[in-house]
DNA sequence: CCTCGAATCTGAACGCCGCTTAGATAGAGC
DNA sequence: GCTCTATCTAAGCGGCGTTCAGATTCGAGG
């Protein structure tokens, strides 16, 4: 039987410890950042003691690998969704890059925590890691869809140079630097518009220089 | 009199603690990041009471926002340093993204401190952010040079643009990303040749795509 | 239904941390 | 030489991550 938040805990086993504490540890990681966060409160915000999270997690940095892991399935939800939406290879990769720099914008904490490379490394980051690389591949499957027929390696170094920028713009973006360009704009419409003078063709040749 | 950090402490006043401190500090972070810092561990390898530091600084946020401030400092001399060594324009803008991504590399743990907004909010971080930015005015100006005249907007969002992807790259570099991209090849070499095929002519049009 | 092993949780403890305070010490200006 | 102030120490507070012995409950097998 599921318990509420709200109601006291009456039973000694939780029941559902385990997804109460990621719960937990999401809202916390969203609300405070990674710093305002300690498994000792999210323990006693679903009323457990202090050593019970380690019979589901074997130390903080896992679970916040598991936080990491739920951003990272959420993130790739909302790319999937935006690059289904467009019609055309193009416009799959604005959209895509936009949707990327948006999840960054609306989850800031989260997102920062994602890219820690300390939670995908460690033995309890498989789950973490395949999410991370499905990322990747959804970007890197536009990009190259976008590109003419070129060199194994052109196609390879157009995909991390588009990576790179939109992962650029999500952290110029995240940490506020994006709006000194025109403060009035929202932060939204500056990356949309900056996502969209992106093409992956200046990249593709090599001696454009 | 200024003390070797060898000998031991025989003087009850240090002398020049807060240097000493930001020294300190600055070893152990590019040793084992922020996560491996504590005001506790720096004042004890300078043979000085835990409570000693906070005459100097007012927490230790504030003394890693100092080692952050180094940081900056170092980075803005390279940055110089490639610029000024490169002749046309287009040479300048591949040497000081290079420079940039290639300074990432060497201290990684400093980067990744110095890529905290946290460190440089704050009451104490008025040198901090005058030297940050130094750094974006640096890269600015040789992307401002690489462009046709244009109007105002366009220049503005080809530096965030070229702002972006360097800092992508360094965030992609640092964490090994970029060397999924062929494993045998040296992180600085893949650098390199990314930072070289960034033209920021394809980003002041935006209707490019 | 009952029993017993395994899973789960508690409560207390350890050591480390950031930070504060009262008081000791030393250098600087008169 | 004396005082004033900056500097440093020692001790302590509460919070943290982590461990561990023991209490509690679940669930499978008799």
């Amino acid at each position: 039987m599921a318990k509420t938040s709200k109601e006291k805990s009456k039973t000694y086993h939780h029941g559902d410890l385990k997804q109460a504490l990621v719960d937990g540890a999401v809202r916390r990681v969203e609300q405070n950042g990674v710093k305002g966060f300690s498994l000792r409160a999210v323990a006693g915000e679903v009323n457990v003691s202090s050593g019970a999270p380690y019979h589901h997690f074997r130390d903080a940095q896992a679970l916040l690998t598991a936080v990491a892991e739920r951003g990272f399935r959420q993130l790739n939800m909302a790319l999937n969704t935006a690059s289904e939406a467009a019609g055309t290879y193009p416009d799959k990769l604005a959209g895509i890059g936009t949707a990327y720099v948006l999840f960054a914008l609306e989850k800031p904490q989260l997102f920062a925590l994602m890219r820690q490379p300390e939670y995908w490394t460690g033995p309890d980051a498989g789950a973490l890691q395949e999410a991370r690389a499905a990322t990747y591949g959804a970007l890197a499957s536009v990009v190259d869809g976008c590109l003419p027929e070129e060199t194994e390696t052109a196609r390879k170094d157009a995909c991390m140079a588009a990576w790179s920028f939109v992962e650029g713009l999500a952290l110029l973006a995240t940490d506020g630097r994006l709006q000194t360009l025109s403060p009035d704009e929202a932060p939204e419409d500056i990356a949309r518009r900056l996502v969209g003078c992106f093409s992956p063709h200046s990249f593709s040749k090599g001696d454009q220089q």
